[in-house]
Order: structure tokens, then C-alpha cells, then sequence
DNA sequence: AAGGCGGGGAG
DNA sequence: CTCCCAGCCTT
């Protein structure tokens, strides 16, 4: 039984893929290796609709891995800003110089040397040999290893090493005995797992379209569909409170340059304080930042980082600005918001903090928070988000 | 082996 | 709300 299937398994899905797979996709058509590789990096743990929007944006702005190499990594953070994980940008970046100076700008067709390029992990290295190079090389993302997990009835977690060897042992046994076949098939796997044998609604459960895996299939056989992969239980995302300043003089606002480890590492956004675990009571209050109007008019505002904003002439006054929730995947965090403008704007030393106007901020790498915040307080257009 | 790292869509 | 996603890297 289970031989039959591997033996059949790439025929029969490249068949599916034929009348049910998804055409047309941009990225799709493409055999250039620099194309493919923007749109792996693009679409890790990124939704296609999103990524349709922003792929055909970077490709114009960065046409070849040269342009991309020899550009500012601030650049290639403002293009990427929005899409999250901002390491794909920085190691996309890196890897592009990579490619450059050790390839002369053509990548390795060997997943062993795509894998000692920065960002490019096992399963990426196999995507892109596949659809660049037509090698046989294995994908295991999320989609092939939920196929994998119910045709083969793989009880355990993904993260335990052993499965995790199992699955990847499987992926490269079920691989087209044709190399020409590469390209088709790993399209097929990702877009019947995104399609089809969905997480939360695969089509054998709702009875309208017929698996052509239902009789090889053990979690289907077994009624387990569902329940496998096996999930793991996740923790509470943590809450976290933090005093944003938005301080505008003229037509310019403060901006503050991210550190790389951190939460949208490497971008720029509003000067903060530390993050502090969410105080459900009031005496949490005693722990929030200070703002106020210093005598003769000075403006200072001491945070709990002992980071302090002074000698701000003319300041109006203080408004305690909106609070904003922001929602990560393992964090919540609400962000108070310190809306102030002055008419002196102070001598700047530090190199990560900056004066940008309105009309440059598109030229930033943002936030996604963030710039909604600007663009609900009128500072700035869309438009000019989008450059 | 576990945790960090975004954002948006689906249910 | 919760869960999920064309993962990778660091510890």
C-alpha cells in the first residue's frame, strides 16, 4: 500500500496540479534564479495575497541581484517594510552581496552551497534548486509536511527531530524520477497543501471535491485528518506596555533607528521606552514615563530607561495621545502615545536618532503600526508610504 | 529543543 | 478572539 503510493505519488499530483493547481501566480513562470529566490524569501511565513502585491514591487525596484547588492540595506528595509520578519531583508540583502562576490552574481545551482548562503535554509535551497536548476532536491515547509503527516499517518510533532527526519526522508523518496518534472511538482505540492489539504478545511472533510489521495491516505483512512500534524500548544502571548514620543517640529518628525536583534530590527520608528510587562492593576501607573512641561517652558520627558528628552523650547502642551494595540504573533503590546510638537528642534548627536520630514518618511522603512498611526493622524498620505 | 521574529487572512 | 502560514537563525 504505502509502496504504491510512493511509487505513484509525483504522477499522480502533478496530474492534480494540471486541472486544480494554481495558475498564474507571477513568480510561477519565472526561471530566472534571482526571481525565484525574492519570491521564497518573500513568501516564508507570508500569505500569497500579500506577497502579490509586494513581489512585482521589488522586482521593479531591485531588477537584478547587482542593483540589489550595491544598494543601501536602508533601501531594501524601506521596500520590505510591512511584510515582517525583517531578518529576510537584512540576510536578503547579505545574501545578494554573497552571490556577487563569491558567484559573480549567479547563484549556486547546488542546494549544498544555497544553504551556506545567508536566509536560505534546507527547504528553501530545495525550492529554488527545483525551480531554477530542475535539480531533484526535497522541499519540507508547512504545506508538504501536513501532506506528509496524513497520507503517511505520522503520530509525533514536527518539531521532534526524528519526525522532522522522517518527513524529509519521505519528501525525497516521493521526488519525480524525471528532473525536468521538478518545477511542476514542487508547484503542485505547495498549492495542493494551500489549496486543498488545508489545515482547517481540507476538501476531504467537506465533500464537495475528491481527494485523488483518499484511498492511500492513513489520516483520512483512520478519520485523523484533523488531528494531524499533531499541534503543538502554544503559550499566552505576553502583554507589554511602552510610551511611544511622536515629536513633530515643522514639517519633520523624530525618528528613531531600530537595533538589528530587536522587533523590527533595523527599522525606523518613533524614540520609546522600554517595553514593561503589562500591569493588569493600577499600581502598574506607578511605573509609567513622566511627561511634563519643565519651568520656562521646556519640555522634557523622562523614560523609564532613563533615556530623557530635553531642552525643547516652545513645546505645546503635552497631550497624552491615543493608545495603540498591536498584536504580534507571540506579543501584544500596547504603545501610549505622546503626540508633541515644538518650534526648537534640538541639536541631534547620536547617529539613530533623526529629523525626517513628512514628505521623506516613504523613504523609511516603518512599522506597520506606525505608519497607520501617521496616516490616521493626517501626517502623512498613503501615498507617500508607498513610494 | 526551544524561542525569537510580523503581519494579515480565515474561521 | 485563536490559529495559521512557500522558515531561518540563535542559543
Amino acid at each position: 500500500m504505502s509502496e504504491a503510493l510512493i511509487k505513484h505519488f509525483a504522477k499522480k499530483l502533478i496530474a492534480w496540479h494540471g486541472v486544480d493547481g494554481r495558475q498564474g501566480l507571477p513568480w510561477q513562470s519565472v526561471r530566472d534564479p534571482y526571481a525565484v529566490w525574492v519570491s521564497e524569501i518573500m513568501l516564508q511565513q507570508t500569505q500569497v495575497a500579500t506577497v502579490l502585491e509586494r513581489y512585482p514591487r521589488f522586482m521593479k525596484r531591485f531588477p537584478t541581484i547587482k542593483k540589489l547588492a550595491a544598494a543601501p540595506l536602508d533601501d531594501v528595509l524601506a521596500e520590505w517594510a510591512g511584510l515582517g520578519y525583517y531578518t529576510r531583508a537584512r540576510n536578503l540583502h547579505a545574501c545578494a552581496k554573497q552571490v556577487v562576490e563569491a558567484f559573480g552574481g549567479k547563484f549556486p545551482s547546488d542546494t549544498i552551497l544555497l544553504e551556506q548562503l545567508k536566509g536560505i535554509g534546507r527547504s528553501t535551497a530545495g525550492a529554488i534548486a527545483a525551480f531554477a536548476f530542475h535539480e531533484r532536491a526535497p522541499i519540507l515547509d508547512a504545506n508538504v509536511k501536513r501532506i506528509l503527516a496524513r497520507l503517511f499517518g505520522i503520530e509525533g510533532t514536527i518539531q521532534e527531530k526524528a519526525v522532522n527526519d522522517q518527513l524529509w526522508l519521505l519528501a525525497k523518496k516521493l521526488l519525480p524520477n524525471n528532473a525536468a518534472d521538478m518545477p511542476v511538482y514542487t508547484q503542485a505540492l505547495m498549492d495542493f497543501g494551500a489549496t486543498w489539504c488545508t489545515s482547517r478545511k481540507p476538501v476531504c472533510l467537506t465533500g464537495i471535491k475528491r481527494c485523488p489521495f483518499a484511498k492511500d491516505c492513513q489520516a483520512n483512512l483512520s478519520d485523523q485528518v484533523l488531528v494531524l500534524p499533531r499541534k503543538v500548544i502554544k503559550a499566552k502571548s505576553p502583554e507589554f506596555d511602552c510610551d511611544m514620543l511622536l515629536l513633530r517640529h515643522g514639517d519633520t518628525v523624530l525618528l528613531q533607528k531600530r537595533p538589528e536583534k530587536a522587533i523590527w530590527g533595523g527599522l525606523w520608528s518613533l524614540p520609546e521606552s522600554e517595553w514593561r510587562a503589562k500591569e493588569k492593576n493600577l499600581a502598574g501607573h506607578a511605573q509609567r514615563s513622566e511627561a511634563y512641561l519643565t519651568s520656562k517652558d521646556l519640555f522634557k520627558l523622562v523614560l523609564p530607561n532613563e533615556k530623557t528628552f530635553t531642552a525643547l523650547k516652545s513645546c505645546k502642551p503635552i497631550e497624552r495621545g491615543l493608545e495603540i494595540k498591536h498584536i504580534f504573533t507571540h506579543r501584544r503590546l500596547w504603545m501610549q502615545i505622546w503626540h508633541v510638537s515644538t518650534s526648537d528642534a534640538v541639536k541631534l548627536s547620536g547617529g539613530d536618532l533623526q529629523w525626517v520630514s513628512l514628505r521623506q518618511l516613504g523613504k523609511y522603512g516603518l512599522p506597520q503600526p506606525i505608519k497607520l498611526l501617521l496616516q490616521a493622524l493626517s501626517l502623512v498620505r498613503g501615498d507617500d508610504l508607498r513610494s
